[in-house]
DNA sequence: CCACCGCCTTGATATGGATCAGGCCGCGAA
DNA sequence: TTCGCGGCCTGATCCATATCAAGGCGGTGG
């Protein structure tokens, strides 16, 4: 008889340590010295999680009770609108945070989706609240974090309310390749984790507005693509191209 | 003996009471008790400051000190990008926090400027981090607002990311609107602060365009226009068009 | 008083991306 | 192996909004 049934829930191992993580450099705990990481651990991350591809984190709607740090693999979040427009709000890899968007309402506005089988570390926001009472530095880093998302968003708005197509696949693209890249993967070789059609929403564009684009990238000599195997082999052009060069 | 240059540097009536203000519902204390309230008079708030209409309360680039509460007047935040697309963030009135995109990095990435004569409460940003680990309360606001200003990012992302002229405006009107309700002014009567062109960069729209699809609700008996006057005769009408309404 | 100027409105035309449509490729299931 | 399907590519056409252009209105300074 299959005992999966009775497997505990969402609980591999109780806690776990920041201390010893290898993305504590640039995740929450960054800046914190090794007693303080030393006293948060197994008290900030209640569990980890593990999400299969295709499954919700959260459902806007859902009662906030955590926010949470991507371990491994990729998420999306997405809003939709009464009318059922949808959009993609971020794409978010190892040692991001997801899930602030509940502490306003106290309910999450919006779903995170995983693009891959992912792992997450579960934060209690009341965990959270109270070692950040106690850990001035953790205080520090979350503020940032939350300020580095407001930031970053406004980077997508200009995007979004100013740019042309190009200009708004390049600007996705070098986005991910520093992300990526400041994990210590290669800047130049990407696989996509998310759909054209994903890609489109983030950027208020169509699927084919984005594979059109991807093409004439290719034509052009700024990259190789196939499916969605990402060669960027002129990041120097793409990053001219966002820029307004008239080249 | 002249004993004015005793005095602390930018105190024209050193710091300000919190608890005697008329916005401290919708401020930065709300949810703070009484005493909690007088624990962070002229504490929170260094200074009062005045900002004339088109002058800029800080600059992208200035270095990060304080977060600023809207107290009276009105003011837009924008970005820019290298080749000089400019693009309208926010509009902030009264009890609103802004110069949070300044935490992250610890220079502003933003330029605020006053639509019209404004004062604005000045927060030291040290002060609001040392009074946060003090006044459990106090942190829980802040970052509520944090979240709320990302998760109305993520609503303007949705809106310029999928809708329509016609959708768009009727959203903003809606949000000004509601938020100039929520202060006590009318829903109905609005006198905008912003010119066209400025209401277009928020948007994603061109100011030709914002002025067609005025007239354009007003021909449809949405509403009254007279330059920034603004009268909402049917706001169901406003939101069932946002809604979709295909009618 | 007039003249100018900033801001707005409105019309005519242009265009970037959406939409519609057809077909290809690679993968998993039978 | 073949079949079917999802994801992607590409061409043709359409349309919403940009762009270009011409005034109008109201306020301000001479």
């Amino acid at each position: 008889m299959d005992q999966s049934v009775f497997r505990p829930l969402h609980t591999p191992s109780c806690g776990a340590a920041c201390s010893s993580c290898n993305l504590r450099e640039i995740c929450l705990p960054v800046g914190l010295t090794k007693a303080e990481l030393e006293h948060i651990d197994n008290r900030l991350v209640a569990v980890r999680r593990k999400v299969a591809r295709g499954d919700t984190l959260y459902r806007a709607g859902d009662r906030f009770e955590s926010v949470y740090a991507v371990w491994t693999g990729f998420f999306k979040t997405c809003v939709s609108s009464k009318d059922g427009r949808d959009q993609v709000t971020g794409f978010h890899m190892g040692g991001e945070l997801i899930g602030l968007d509940g502490i306003d309402t106290g309910f999450h506005e919006a779903d995170a989706v995983a693009l891959e089988d992912s792992q997450v570390c579960v934060i209690p926001y009341a965990e959270l609240e109270s070692l950040s009472l106690e850990v001035a530095s953790l205080q520090q880093q979350f503020h940032k974090i939350m300020s580095h998302e407001i930031v970053s968003n406004h980077g997508v708005m200009l995007l979004l309310g100013s740019m042309h197509a190009e200009q708004r696949l390049a600007a996705f693209l070098l986005n991910l390749t520093h992300r990526l890249q400041a994990r210590g993967f290669s800047a130049s070789s990407v696989l996509l984790r998310m759909s054209r059609e994903e890609i489109g929403s983030f950027l208020g564009l169509k699927l084919e507005t984005i594979s059109r684009t991807f093409s004439k990238f290719q034509n052009e000599g700024l990259l190789f693509v196939r499916h969605r195997q990402i060669q960027v082999t002129d990041p120097l052009g793409l990053q001219q191209l966002l820029d307004g060069a008239t080249a």
